[in-house]
DNA sequence: CACGCCACCTGTGAGC
DNA sequence: TGCTCACAGGTGGCGT
C-alpha cells in the first residue's frame, strides 16, 4: 500500500496505511455511493469517488505512478488497485463493522432506491410537504441515497414531472411514476455499464455507454424524444439551471 | 430544521 | 498558437 498524500477531500485517518497493510479483502459492497471495502479484523475501507475518481485495477507493481494517483493499493498476487482522483473530491475513511452505521457520511443517508422497499408510498411520505424542488430532492441523499445530477434529470423526464414541481406536490400516483422511473434508469444506466463524461472508463478501462441513452441530459434544444412537437416551435429540451446545477427537461412533456 | 448557496480542485473545451 | 474563462459527475458546511 502507498498513499501519496495524507489528505484527499478530509484528511485520511492516522496510521491509515498500517492499518490497510497485510489486511485480507472478505467482500466488497456499497452503501449509496460509497464503496465499502471490508476487510479481516474490523475494518471497513470506506471510499467514495466524489466526481473525478476512478479506481484502476492493474496486474503487477506500479513502476511509475501517473499524475493523481493518490491511494495505491498492492495485492499479494502482484497486481495493484490504484485510487485516482484528479479533481480530489473523492474521499476514504476506516470504519468498524459496528461504527459504519454511526459514521458521520452514512448515517443520514435515504434508502437505496433500488431496493424493493423502497416504493412510491416511501418518497412520498419523505417528500411530503418539502418546499424545494423535487429535482433538489431527488439529488438530496438523505431523501433517497444515490441518485446523482445525471439521472436525477433522466428520472424526472421518464416521469413526465417538471423538476421545478414543488416536492411536496409528488404524492399518490406521481411518486409511484416517479419511483418506477427512477428503478428504470439506474438499472438500465448500471446495466450498460454507467455514463461516460470526458475520460470516465469501467474498471476494464472501456467507456461506460449509458450516455448515448440519456433522454434529455446534454440534448438542449434538440427535439423531444417523447413529444410529437415541432422543435421549431417550441425550441426542444431546455436547460436551466437549479442549485448552481444544470437540468435538462421538455417543459411540453413534463408537469 | 429547511433551504439555498458556496467552496473544494483540476482538466477541458470554447471563445478570442 | 496561446491565453482566459466558464463549467463539469458530489457533497459538507455555512448563512439565512
Amino acid at each position: 500500500m502507498q498513499q501519496r498524500r495524507k489528505d484527499l477531500r478530509f484528511p485520511l485517518p492516522r496510521g491509515f496505511a498500517a492499518r490497510l497493510q497485510g489486511r485480507r479483502v472478505l467482500k466488497v459492497d456499497r452503501r449509496a455511493k460509497y464503496i465499502l471495502i471490508h476487510l479481516e479484523g474490523d475494518e471497513i475501507l470506506l471510499c467514495h469517488l466524489g466526481m473525478s475518481g476512478r479506481m484502476l485495477i492493474g496486474n503487477g507493481p506500479v513502476l511509475e505512478p501517473e499524475a493523481h494517483d493518490h491511494i495505491i493499493l498492492e495485492t499479494d498476487d502482484g497486481g495493484h488497485v490504484r485510487f485516482n482522483d484528479a479533481r480530489r473530491f473523492g474521499m476514504m475513511d476506516l470504519v468498524s463493522e459496528a461504527g459504519l452505521a454511526r459514521h458521520k457520511l452514512i448515517k443520514g443517508l435515504g434508502p437505496e432506491p433500488l431496493d424493493p422497499a423502497f416504493t412510491g408510498a416511501v418518497l412520498a411520505t419523505r417528500l411530503d410537504r418539502k418546499a424545494t424542488s423535487i429535482k433538489a430532492a431527488i439529488l438530496d441523499q438523505r431523501v433517497v441515497a444515490g441518485i446523482g445530477n445525471i439521472y436525477a434529470s433522466e428520472a424526472l423526464f421518464r416521469a413526465g414531472l417538471s423538476p421545478k414541481r414543488k416536492a411536496g406536490t409528488v404524492q399518490g400516483p406521481r411518486a409511484e411514476k416517479l419511483v418506477a422511473a427512477i428503478k428504470a434508469v439506474l438499472a438500465e444506466a448500471i446495466a450498460a455499464g454507467g455514463s461516460s463524461l470526458r475520460d470516465y472508463v469501467q474498471t476494464d478501462g472501456e467507456l461506460g455507454y449509458f450516455q448515448h441513452r440519456w433522454a434529455v441530459y446534454e440534448h438542449e434544444g434538440e427535439a423531444c424524444p417523447a413529444c410529437e412537437c415541432d422543435i421549431a416551435v417550441t425550441g426542444g429540451i431546455r436547460r436551466m439551471t437549479q442549485g448552481g446545477r444544470s437540468t435538462f427537461y421538455c417543459p411540453r412533456r413534463q408537469r
